[in-house]
DNA sequence: CTAAAAAATACAAACGTTTGTATTATGTCC
DNA sequence: GGACATAATACAAACGTTTGTATTTTTTAG
């Protein structure tokens, strides 16, 4: 027969307390493997609550000891493979650090976002981790957590740890002008603080080379893989189809080299493709991809760590991340001389 | 100059009581908007707490409470698209019963499985959700868990909300054989109990076909991309390769098209694939896959709704899941008669 | 104007830990 | 065997809520 009644009574310290005849107070410094406690006493108490089945109540020690060794978080989107390696890079590092990592989805809207941060905070975590927030600077200067809320992958809040953000788009534009690419068009992602950086960089580089900026080669992708079809409806009618894409990330690109195979356009032939994140998949796709590297283990690591130096009180200096760097593989050439695409 | 102090004193309800003149009690009951109080003192009330940034102790609630509004939910591992629409259904209907879901890594591994288990017992959430997990049936058996814990996807445990998980395989198998298929590959996913009903199935409509099992013709797939190229090479060293695969879930089978592709084999030409779960891309990837429709969605609200009632304390029916369906598109076909693959 | 009913608020105990301090038991040394 | 140090344990207050009950205030009605 189930179980059916769950408020039944569970056991707690006292219990233990009084089944070994001891002060609560000797119990927890046992559980805690406190040296005060004499050695006898540590193990009949671990043996009695491994034989109760006791289950600590992190309610009660967080309200007492004002930390729960929890740290929040906030991810606008679970599934984007994106957040794989950091996620990894974060728990990795938490976990040496005794801490436990909550997740929280926040589908990249704002007000979910806040929603998630503030039930963080009423969980009394230790502090907040939040890559690729969507909410505007201004709502987290005046938030006034009582803990350190620390983005990833973003450069206007009070705390965060980032990489050069337009490092690694530069460098992947310069390579693409160097095969010989004038008509090079930008795919932006969802607009957001996040957004600006690669934009600047893709701007600057044409400027650098000399190629005129031109709006009608810059679209703007909503992070949905069908959405390229889209993109690429559109750039085909252009009058004059680009001769490269630097598309906002993998997902993006990978999304757009299928779509323009499939109207018989080849990569990189007819049009070279270049991506931005270096996700697992980018290497096992046909053609593999060029890309950056985005160092996401590190930023994963060294944003817990700089969480946990500035919940320690301890001065933090903005940790330093790896630079990211340019991955040339096989979807970039120089462009075509003659007819492309199918449309020949 | 940023907040160094992380530990300065927090607003809690004594204050805003204080401030407003009035007992602790009345301020609780305002902000959970009871009728028992004035709506001046309430209003009043509100806009303190509001101005003095105050935010609930979920701790201090869940002590006295015994409830928390949250559920947790273990998840092998979020980057597999698989738990995307789950966990989308999961969070849409917990929402509804005024639920948190607050979603915890497994990474696959019994270890962490139980430490997760053990970490939401501890947070004292309201049940738990566990898609896909590992752990025997006996440790969810001898847990004797204070709050319910739900299984997705499985069929074991004491509670769990799944669907037929044979159907699907064995009309998808069915569906090979009357193309006139024989020799059926099948990809076995990480062993566990979530394992066998596919390879139950797959048994099943061999034999009803009067075709022989033959363990050759079955791989094991460890639900990494990268696998599937050791799968493939094992498989094309076969005396006689396969005409149909029956793939462990729509990740394998994509993998597995990619390499073959990548190898000179034509999907479904020389060789038909099948998978599982009608992931998002299945539609997208080139040829579109023929899989097994899973009802993910409903998965996830189904089984916060059932969580819902064994916490409530109700009588709980198991609830019904749709069945799943096949999805017949371009990448099985009927075998090919004469050579194959790239070897010709 | 008073008594009773209803509304609004106050009181106090409880939830399960932790931790500083006080107390008791044990051991050590001359 | 006493004086002391040390080891082991007990005591008690606190963390911030919630909630049943008691009390006060206000309203209603005769």
């Amino acid at each position: 027969m189930p179980n059916r009644h769950w408020n039944k009574t569970r056991v707690t310290i006292k219990d233990i307390a009084k089944a070994a005849g001891v002060d609560p107070s000797t119990v927890t410094r046992s559980l805690q493997g406190s040296e005060r406690v004499k050695k006898a006493t540590r193990e009949k108490v671990a043996q009695l609550a491994a034989d109760m089945g006791y289950v600590a109540n992190q309610a009660a020690r967080t309200l007492v000891t004002r930390r729960s060794r929890i740290v929040g978080l906030a991810i606008p989107d679970m599934t984007n493979p994106f957040f794989a390696d950091l996620a990894r890079g974060i728990e990795d590092e938490a976990h040496k650090h005794d801490l436990r990592v909550l997740i929280r989805n926040t589908e990249g809207l704002e007000a979910v976002e806040r929603d998630a941060i503030r039930f963080f905070l009423e969980l009394k975590v230790d502090g907040i981790l939040a890559p690729m927030a969507r909410c505007p600077r201004s709502y987290y200067e005046t938030l006034q957590a009582p803990v350190p809320i620390v983005h990833v992958n973003r450069e206007d809040t009070p705390h965060h740890v980032s990489c050069d953000r337009k490092a690694g788009s530069l460098s992947i534009m310069n390579h693409l002008v160097s095969l010989g690419h004038r008509d090079i068009a930008f795919i932006a992602g969802p607009s957001g603080p996040a957004s600006e950086p690669k934009m600047q960089a893709y701007r600057e580089a044409l400027a650098s080379n000399d190629i005129n900026y031109d709006p009608d080669l810059v679209f703007s992708f909503n992070g949905q893989l069908d959405d390229t079809n889209n993109i690429v409806n559109q750039m085909l009618q252009l009058p004059k189809v680009p001769t490269a894409v630097f598309a906002w990330n993998d997902i993006c690109a990978i999304g757009m080299m299928h779509v323009l195979t499939e109207r018989g356009w080849r990569v990189p032939q007819d049009i070279s493709i270049a991506g931005h994140d270096d996700l697992a998949i980018a290497r096992f796709v046909d053609p593999s991809l060029t890309t950056v590297h985005w160092p996401l283990y590190e930023l994963g690591q060294q944003s817990v760590r700089y969480l946990y130096r500035l919940h320690e009180g301890q001065s933090a200096p903005r940790p330093v991340v790896p630079k990211p760097t340019t991955r040339i593989r096989q979807s970039t050439a120089a462009p075509a001389t003659g007819k492309r695409g199918n449309n020949a």
